[in-house]
DNA sequence: CCATGATCATTA
DNA sequence: TAATGATCATGG
């Protein structure tokens, strides 16, 4: 087994700049949008191999104690932003309601992150180009954290005074609540799967991160 | 079965 | 165009 560090993970992703993904995704043989189906996590999977992680999807640190990210952007303009708002982690009310921001896995994923920024060319986008890799570590009195925790604590609050059920995307300046979860029925019961939750960035957050990593 | 990857669709 | 909510494929 090998230990991939952060430093040897976006070294790794570095001689990875500027190329097309769909064409790595290939030779790994993971399955992008061609087999008619439509994987929307692909990149992600990419990433992680082109880093030096074998693991594929699974839990939460796909790393040692770092955080594998990837962030669509496109141009308005010709200023390159965030195309979307990028997930986090899934929220678990249960643990929500128990711990505190800087024991949160919300926390734990952010303050030691690899970016990577992908082009983004439309729905179905033929080509990736991997467009960036960089960095960042948190520290627990930067203002930008303190204002993320704001949102933590208010989300937070909401879910505990008002129920899950009161949680909506509107919510927090730099991070919001949004539904994620599989979708669709179960097949099994017909039933309507569960609403689960997750924290995104927005984009004015990822945009703001590679503000200051670059 | 469910969390994880992140994008897609719809509406304002 | 931006923002919110919904959705899909994958692997343990």
């Amino acid at each position: 087994m090998k230990i991939i560090t952060r430093t040897i993970a976006i070294n790794n992703l570095k001689k990875h700049i500027g190329q097309d993904l769909r064409k790595l995704a290939l030779q790994y043989g993971i399955t992008t949008y061609e087999t008619g189906k439509q994987n929307k996590g692909w990149k992600g999977l990419v990433l992680e191999r082109l880093a030096g992680l074998e693991n594929n999807v699974s839990k939460a640190p796909n790393g040692l104690t770092y955080e594998l990210k990837s962030v669509a952007f496109r141009y308005a303009g010709d200023e390159l932003v965030p195309k979307e708002t990028m997930a986090i982690t899934m929220i678990n009310s249960e643990e929500l309601k128990a711990h505190s921001f800087f024991e949160s896995h919300c926390w734990a994923k952010l303050k030691t992150v690899v970016f990577c920024a992908v082009e983004w060319n439309g729905t179905n986008s033929e080509e990736a180009k991997l467009l960036q890799v960089t960095s960042l570590d948190f520290a627990e009195d930067d203002e930008l954290i303190k204002e993320i925790k704001a949102d933590y604590d208010f989300i937070r609050n909401r879910l505990i005074t008002e129920g899950g059920g009161a949680l909506t995307g509107k919510d927090g300046k730099w991070i919001q609540a949004r539904t994620k979860g599989t979708g669709g029925v179960n097949p099994r019961t017909g039933e309507r799967r569960p609403i689960t939750r997750a924290f995104y960035a927005r984009t004015g957050l990822v945009k703001k991160i590679f503000e200051i990593a670059s």
